[in-house]
RNA sequence: GGCCCGUUCGUCUAUCGGUUAGGACAAAAGAUUUUCAUUCUUUAAAGAGGGGUUCGACUCCCCUACGGGCUACCA
């Protein structure tokens, strides 16, 4: 039981990586570091009519941009057990399936759409559970009712058929969940599932436990969606005779929309304002545009740590963790049984946490992004995109915020709040700006202590308290109530434009 | 419908039989800050319901209710 830990994510490139995928993903990673181990990315694309493009190339995008990088698998360079993506796997399938009929464990079937149609309607007629399994087997066009020949004659005449796992009648099926603890299923309850598709391709149900045992997986780490289909799996890695490299289960909880409840879905995101998917996706087909956490302005680093803890928590009060301090703390016993609904407000304030650990430097290029976009001709000092990154960055929750609370640095108000303008503006203004545009004229080193001394005097000098008239002087210099320290701001504009919005107030105002 | 999983403040959660049920986000109030935002202090806020087991249950068992997942030749 010493194997080297090794996990993998394993999703289907049918469209944007959901977010919560991008969790699975993350817990898998945690663990495989936690435990020395490795963690691999394959690509389940059984399913050809599903596939979507790009999908693939998103995911690993994704997954890049968080830091959730695999050591082996598609995206990532391959290893030992390439390739990596099940449609390149296919014919290794086919053996596998063929060893179960071999064995008697499964069967062809050959029975139709409309057969099948027909079947489930005769016995909800009867009120039975419609499925195919140890009783309607019998009933049904496949190798365990048609005779020898017959089914060779068909085999040979390339019917089409399926290959179905023959399940016990009645047995228990118990395994534990590395989260629920024991968790039982009775055979009764389920059905013949498909192994083997008419299209030569396994189903997931198949090919995930063959590529789970081929490429020693120790643990599979994946949602509670495929609880219900656990049992299956255990019972198929006992009919491989596999049972002693069977990986420990774990389901992790499902996340739930923030409103009501139900499963997050791609819907919910831009209809309640916050991304579920980690990028921008564009769909193929219809050209809409589901909106990622990435382009929405949130880190990468707040990303992963509030998706951690959505579903697992350390079991102490810290609540800011890297990558690596994530996986220091991680561990499947503190993962909860229950789905966790998506809080935007925890999250918005996780990536504010980010954003203030930013240094003026690597908020920089976000604020460069802005101007680029506003003023696309503009030249800004490196330095000054600095100091006003330095300035405004604890205003800020998003990066992509940082040109709505900073584009007065570099564009001058043309229009000015009004509620300030309408209780702070009075005849005796005009005479003190003219003031403070003689003394600020004055300073030879524009600095803000020398800013604000000059401001000072020149209110003393109009017998007007500082207390009525600096919001509107920011206003004026702004157009905007808030934001950081005023004469720091003057600062950075510099001398002559401060003067020169000063002489346009005067002009818009008086 | 059937099967399975789940249920502690509005939200994420702590508690692994004995606590004044703790923390964080959000909310409210106050203080600081020229403003906004910060920061600090404080307040309000929870064990779905009913039975057991036990000296003692949020914690263990059962039932009910509610929520969710699955029920395809999709993953």
């Amino acid at each position: 039981m010493d194997r080297r830990v090794r996990v993998r994510f394993a999703p289907s490139p049918t469209g944007p990586l959901h977010i919560g995928g991008v969790r699975t993903a993350l817990y898998n990673y945690l663990y495989a570091k936690k435990h020395g181990g490795d963690f691999l990315l394959r690509i389940e694309d059984t399913d050809q009519t599903r596939f979507v493009p790009g999908a693939e190339e998103y995911i690993i995008e994704s997954l890049k941009w968080l830091g959730i990088e695999a050591v082996e698998g598609i995206g990532f360079g391959d290893g030992p057990h390439a390739p990596y993506r099940q449609s390149e796997r296919k014919p290794m399938y086919r053996e596998y399936v063929m060893q179960l009929i071999a064995n008697g464990m499964a069967y062809y079937a050959f029975d139709t759409a409309e057969d099948l149609e027909g079947m489930r309607e005769r016995l909800k007629a009867s009120n039975v559970d419609a499925k195919y399994d140890a009783i309607t087997r019998g009933t049904m066009k496949n190798s365990l009712t048609l005779s020898e020949d017959e089914v060779t004659k068909r085999l040979e005449n390339g019917d089409a058929y399926v290959v179905r796992f023959k399940l016990p009648r009645k047995e228990e099926v118990k395994f534990h969940d590395e989260i629920r603890g024991w968790v039982s299923f009775n055979t009764s309850q389920m059905d013949d599932k498909v192994l083997f598709k008419s299209d030569g391709m396994p189903t997931y149900h198949l090919a995930n436990v063959v590529d789970d045992y081929l490429m020693e997986i120790t643990q599979v780490i994946r949602g509670e969606e495929w609880l219900p289909s656990a049992p299956l799996h255990v019972l198929l890695y006992r009919a491989f005779g596999w049972e002693d490299k069977m990986p420990k289960f774990a389901h992790l909880p499902l996340l739930l929309k923030p409103e009501g409840n139900g499963k997050l879905s791609k819907r919910d995101g831009d209809r309640l304002g916050f991304p579920v998917f980690p990028m921008n996706w564009v769909d193929p087909t219809t050209k809409e545009l589901s909106s990622g956490y990435r382009e929405a302005g949130y880190l990468p680093e707040a990303v992963i740590n509030l998706l951690a803890f959505l579903g697992w928590n350390p079991g102490t009060s810290q609540e800011i963790f890297s990558l690596e301090e994530l996986a220091e703390a991680f561990s499947l016993e503190r993962v909860s049984k229950s789905g966790a609904k998506f809080d935007q407000n925890k999250a918005k304030w996780f990536n504010q946490q980010y954003v203030r650990k930013l240094s003026d430097e690597a908020l920089a290029p976000y604020l460069q992004s802005g101007l680029n976009q506003n003023l696309p001709d503009n030249s800004v000092n490196p330095a000054t995109i600095l100091k006003v990154c330095g300035l405004v960055k604890e205003k800020i929750s998003f990066t992509k915020e940082i040109w709505d609370y900073s584009s007065y640095f570099f564009i001058a108000p043309s229009t000015y709040d009004e509620q300030v303008v309408k209780k702070r503006w009075n005849e005796k203004i005009p005479a003190l700006l003219d003031n403070l545009i003689e003394n600020f004229q004055n300073i030879d080193s524009f600095i803000h202590t020398e800013i604000e001394q000059a401001y000072h005097q020149a209110l003393e000098k109009q017998g007007i308290l500082g207390k009525d008239f600096l919001q509107l002087f920011r206003v004026i210099l702004t157009g905007v109530a808030g934001g950081p320290p005023l004469f720091e701001i003057a600062e950075t504009i510099g001398k002559e434009e401060t003067i020169s919005r000063i002489k346009y107030a005067l002009t818009k105002l008086a």
